[in-house]
RNA sequence: GGCGGAGUAGCUCAGUUGGUUAGAGCAGCGGAAUCAUAAUCCGCGUGUCGGGGGUUCAAGUCCCUCCUCCGCUACCA
């Protein structure tokens, strides 16, 4: 039967414009939809922008411009970053359409028809800019822990009953070891829940930019149970509203930064365990960048801006750059130093260089065309094992969502075809007329740069996709480790794909978002 | 304070349930080759495996302790 998978990057709040931690998210969910789809698995992608709030009203009024206006404006900035990115997704959302409403709304009323919704009253030190309450003891010079100012406040309030969840939250990371990933994150939700988790306010009264409690119009639903709905949303709730029985649904992988594992770990299932949904499949939870060894921060005027590397040197650059450089859940450093480093190393040295060296030697040498031929030698057996064990792990990886690890079994593929390909000197072969093993090489060489370069598609779909195009082979986008090339390929032409960067010609670039 | 993670070659890191002379990539040095974007290939690392103590025939790998860094979380006086 026919896998799906449902992958969905988080909703972006539209308050500050994209950066790179943006593109890492939704570049790291587009390339295990790629992958996923290459495997042929249905496969539904979203991604979308995050729009209601306080601090988004706020932000309106402050510019001078209606809330509508404002939230159209930035979440445009995040819409135009997927074309630089090269992102295939299935749906953008945002939580100002109606669709969105609707289903917040029907939600809304499954979990209070349900029991776990009853009014209150909270009051608090709350800070506006990161939407939350605060106790008295828990400010820091009379500003909240998360550095935001603060007005005490007292206001009615809907609570969920966040507190009736505990053992079945845990139960649930018992029976889902894989829930979480990767595993140290999971401990620290657990840990989280054991000591204990309080009912929610899930509503407001202070503003009005958000979605209306239904039959109680003055309060607005919070903003995290607001977005949250969104995965459900972007998979046709309420209309569909069996999403238990939805291979979507059951096949939903939710990728996050780190800082919002809490929301999506242990809020998000007990919200839909209230609603009679079973929770998402997986939540992966990603590291953040460092820029250039230190904290990005707009104060500091290090913010990395993608849309500038990919101007610049591509997206595929980008792409494999950040998808390489840290093992995917850490975090890590992004300079521009690494980027020309790697880029140069593996893109241009390594892989660019295999595939030109080796279709203009066809094209010079070998009239453009190779035969299948049969004269093998132990080097070609063990070169191909090796080819072969090394994609075997690539793709154990790619389900592990090991993304680096991936990169650096096909890096060890390129590698092997690389040796070989001195070691065999088809060169040498040309000269001695040694034609038929000239051939028998050559073959074997396309044949396994054409399968690592399909398995490479994802990361860097642009390059490959010329590449293949040289390769003039006929092919579907499968990644299949033990795929045969046609006995006689006849080539297109070869031309350079990846050039090197030269970071004398970068002059003064600047990779920093000006704003 | 509690829980958890980390501290291994210049840099980034691998090191499975303890077992032969501790590994890889990058950078660096030397060489080969010339199909190729001077790309590639081959060779070269005496590191107190954070400090100290212990268990063991044997510890980077287990136990204790201390130091440093990080994450989650709590909070008394």
């Amino acid at each position: 039967m026919k896998s799906s998978v449902y992958v969905t990057s988080p909703i972006y709040y539209v308050n500050a414009k994209p950066h790179i931690g943006h593109a890492y998210t939704t570049i790291a969910c587009d390339i295990f939809a790629r992958f996923r789809r290459m495997l042929l698995h249905d496969v539904k992608f979203t991604t979308g922008t995050d729009e209601h709030g306080k601090k988004i009203e706020q932000s309106a009024q402050n510019a001078g411009i209606d809330t509508q206006s404002f939230v159209d404006q930035n979440s445009q900035l995040f819409r135009d970053l997927l074309p630089f990115l090269n992102i295939q997704n299935d749906d953008f959302i945002r939580t100002t359409e109606l669709r969105h409403k609707k289903a917040v709304e029907y939600f809304w009323e499954e979990i209070k028809r349900n029991g776990y919704l009853y009014l209150g009253e909270y009051s608090g030190w709350y800070d506006i800019r990161n939407e939350a309450y605060f106790s008295e003891d828990e400010l820091v010079d009379g500003k909240s822990p998360l550095g935001g100012e603060v007005q005490y406040m007292t206001e009615p309030c809907y609570f969920f009953r966040l507190s009736t969840f505990n053992d079945q939250l845990i139960r649930f990371y018992e029976n889902n070891p894989d829930f979480i990933m990767p595993l140290h994150r999971r401990n620290e939700v657990i840990s989280f829940v054991q000591q204990g988790l309080r009912d929610l306010a899930v509503t407001r009264t202070t503003f009005k930019w958000g979605i209306k409690v239904p039959k109680d119009p003055k309060h607005v639903v919070y903003v995290w149970l607001d977005a949250l709905v969104n995965y459900l949303t972007s998979n046709g709730y309420p209309d569909n509203a069996h999403q238990n029985k939805d291979e979507f649904w059951q096949n939903s992988v939710h990728f996050v930064g780190k800082e919002i594992i809490k929301f999506h770990a242990v809020y998000w299932p007990a919200f839909l365990m209230a609603a009679g949904i079973q929770p998402p499949r997986q939540i992966v939870a990603h590291g953040w960048w460092l820029s250039e060894g230190e904290k990005m921060s707009k104060s500091v005027g290090n913010v990395q801006d993608p849309i500038k590397y990919c101007k610049l040197f591509g997206s595929d650059a980008l792409r494999y750059y950040i998808m390489r450089e840290i093992p995917f859940g850490d975090d890590g450093n992004f300079s521009l130093e690494n980027f020309i480093g790697r880029h140069n190393s593996f893109l241009v040295n390594s892989f660019g260089n295999l595939c030109y060296r080796l279709l203009s030697f066809i094209k010079t040498h070998s009239d453009g065309v190779v035969t299948k031929q049969r004269d093998f030698k132990e080097d070609d057996a063990i070169f191909a094992g090796n080819v072969d064990e090394a994609l075997t792990e690539a793709m154990k990886a790619m389900h592990q969502y090991a993304f680096s690890k991936c990169l650096e079994r096909l890096e060890d593929a390129v590698s092997f075809a690389n040796q070989y390909i001195d070691k065999q000197k088809p060169w040498a072969l040309k000269k001695e007329g040694n034609t038929i093993r000239m051939h028998t090489v050559l073959f074997l060489l396309l044949e396994k740069t054409y399968i690592t370069t399909k398995f490479l598609m994802p990361f860097i779909p642009i390059s490959t996709a010329k590449i293949l195009k040289q390769m003039n082979i006929p092919y579907e986008p499968v990644i299949l480790i033990k795929e045969r090339i046609p006995v006689t390929v006849n080539i297109g032409e070869p031309e350079i794909v990846f050039t090197k960067i030269d970071p004398a010609d970068l002059g003064t670039f600047d990779v920093f978002a000006n704003d």
